[in-house]
DNA sequence: TTGTATGCGTTATCAG
DNA sequence: CTGATAACGCATACAA
């Protein structure tokens, strides 16, 4: 029982308007006389119309329409953080009546994408998701003069496009700074893949904070790889049957958190006491109780915590207003990940530590 | 430094050519000479011609564009099982040149979320996900005559729509017959929210296996919520408190289940040896090692397994066969999950157990 | 305040 | 084998 669709034409002689009157009733313009445009208003929604999107595209040059380009990954998946930057980005989108194309690609021919998906003018803009250090998708989309924003950001230019993106490096170094105040000395890092700029970012904030309490780097302890559980249970499996062990670590995401949980487990050794664990949260949700501002109860992992679906929600403010305002400067957000204190930090135990510490759950620093 | 986007009609200007020879020979129309097709296709991409999609669409008025709704749950997130389906579903788009519109939306209003879409004839077609057992989306969809395919199925005329789903009754009902089988007899059950069609039919069969094996229901035992981490903790937590708490747990997905395990860790238990924990897998790619067909290695769960990437390329096909085939009659497939045994599962304790059970690991049963 | 005429960039019909 | 020409459904400059 499809009724044929309703078109801008058959509406007007429906009214017995023109076309033209019709349209600017429907799209707020001054001009129309109060009256008619109740009509039309009133006959739009009784005939259910809805203009076609390819003809209003066609005509005004706008698609309306915002490109997500995500890579899958080594092990041909959708990076999880990507669910809920989406979730945020795609509330702003609803609001202000974009739509949201996904392009799942390889990691090969992704420039093609981005050029493909301007060309044909199917998106007004794009975001760019998970940067290199290098990444010469900023150039290019840049040389195409198409409007974009960067959630995170490369290492050159970074002056030239939007971005938003965490102060990675700080996270890093302050979470490692609360570890050696706690009287850790040997601290693991399990980090992402390194040539993605966070990534490289995070392990830079570990090294700047080692070296300036005087404490050397060890490789063994030190692995790179995607953030998935896997990871996480294998760099500490291998950790804890080292000869010496760390005593504390630091992991790039939650997921391979749970891996270290996992290889602790099995190990039948317990969090805080014989191994601190500090990770960078994104406040997944499918791993949190509540929304991103997880309220009140204490967190089972310490961690630097800043929230994805938050940056999805900028980036598209910023995308938005880049698009739809005149060309102003490329605008930049560089977000504090909060730290927050769960269950899973503790003072070295005494053999190591040179000072006893205590802690109180759950204090917040800014 | 962007170069003027250029038209059909600039090229063939260009070409000396009419702008029907030139669509036709980029379209692959039989008619045309092979000697200008090769000139045309040519400069085609030497100009880097790409033709417009808005007007592609307006003229045939076919969007090539397949809509996924999702609506965002109770913790306002999108169901992470989504990103791996996804994944699936932009394979076969990318082979077959469809886009993807993604739209996030509350619950509230989702069915005029389908009517945006398609009366504005943005997509051709639209995948339904996570059917509820009444599902008021899929009389409307087949109202409104627009080709759909449902990822999971409703119990209401299953057969007048094309479905993929697994058997979730038949694989509950097999998981909880091997926990019997290990001479358990008090078996906990850790459920998706059972609006859901996916997740009812779950607890059918994980009653009809205790019924037939004479073992009464214990709804102190009985869970039912969204299928993330603190769901199962708090629900772990809770029978692992009480007095009489159950040998074995069926749980609906492996996040929930990472909360049992976190809940088994707090109290120095483990799983076979304290809690037998067998988990519905929908092979989440950020959880396993490599792909979806995750080979070799002893997995750690005890799990009835279901690739969501397989069934998001499968949906994709039988979506895109139907848009463009002859309207053929609706086509279901009902897949199996396969039981694959990892660490998590063992003999029920000799005091509780009738009959002492020996079990090897990894044997996969069709 | 309303209407006419034209263009947006394709595809498709019908001649040649 | 190739080329005019007319849709497709809307927006908008210009006219009234």
């Amino acid at each position: 029982m499809a009724r044929e669709t309703i078109t801008l034409r058959r509406l007007a002689e429906v009214l017995g308007l023109s076309q033209t009157t019709v349209s600017r009733a429907l799209n707020g313009f001054p001009e129309v006389n109060e009256a008619t445009r109740a009509r039309v208003i009133e006959a739009a929604q009784r005939l259910n119309y809805r203009p076609s999107a390819s003809a209003a595209s066609l005509a005004t040059g706008k698609a309306r329409t915002i490109g997500h380009v995500v890579t899958l990954g080594d092990h041909m998946m959708i990076n999880p953080h990507f669910t809920d930057f989406v979730a945020g980005a795609g509330e702003v989108y609803a609001r202000f009546g974009y739509e949201m194309l996904l392009r799942i690609t390889g990691s090969e021919g992704e420039q093609d994408v981005y050029r493909d998906l301007i060309s044909r003018r199917r998106v007004d803009g794009v975001v760019v998701h998970g940067p290199k250090t290098r990444d010469p998708r900023i150039p290019f989309l840049r040389k195409l003069g198409i409007p974009f924003v960067v959630h995170g950001r490369c290492e050159e230019d970074p002056a030239s496009y939007s971005w938003i993106d965490v102060n990675n490096r700080r996270a890093f170094m302050r979470a490692c700074n609360f570890l050696i105040d706690l009287g850790h000395r040997r601290i693991g890092l399990i980090n992402g893949i390194e040539t993605m700029n966070f990534a490289d970012r995070r392990r830079q904030g570990y090294e700047a904070a080692l070296a300036a309490r005087g404490i050397d780097l060890d490789t063994s302890i030190m692995f790179s790889a995607d953030m998935i559980e896997p990871h996480g249970y294998r760099a500490a499996a291998q950790m804890l049957s080292s000869r010496k062990p760390p005593t504390a670590v630091l992991v790039s995401s939650i997921l391979p958190a749970i891996g270290v949980m996992r290889a602790l487990a099995e190990r039948e050794l317990r969090p805080a006491t014989d191994l601190s664990i500090i990770v960078f949260d994104d406040c997944l949700s499918f791993l949190q109780p509540g929304n991103e501002a997880v309220s009140g109860a204490i967190p089972f992992f310490t961690a630097m915590r800043s929230s994805m679906r938050l940056a999805g929600r900028r980036v598209a403010e910023l995308l938005i207003e880049q698009i739809e305002g005149q060309h102003s400067a490329p605008k930049h957000e560089l977000w504090e990940a909060e730290l927050v204190i769960g269950h899973t930090t503790g003072p070295c135990a005494p053999a190591e530590s040179q000072v006893p510490v205590r802690v109180k759950p759950f204090r917040r620093y800014s």
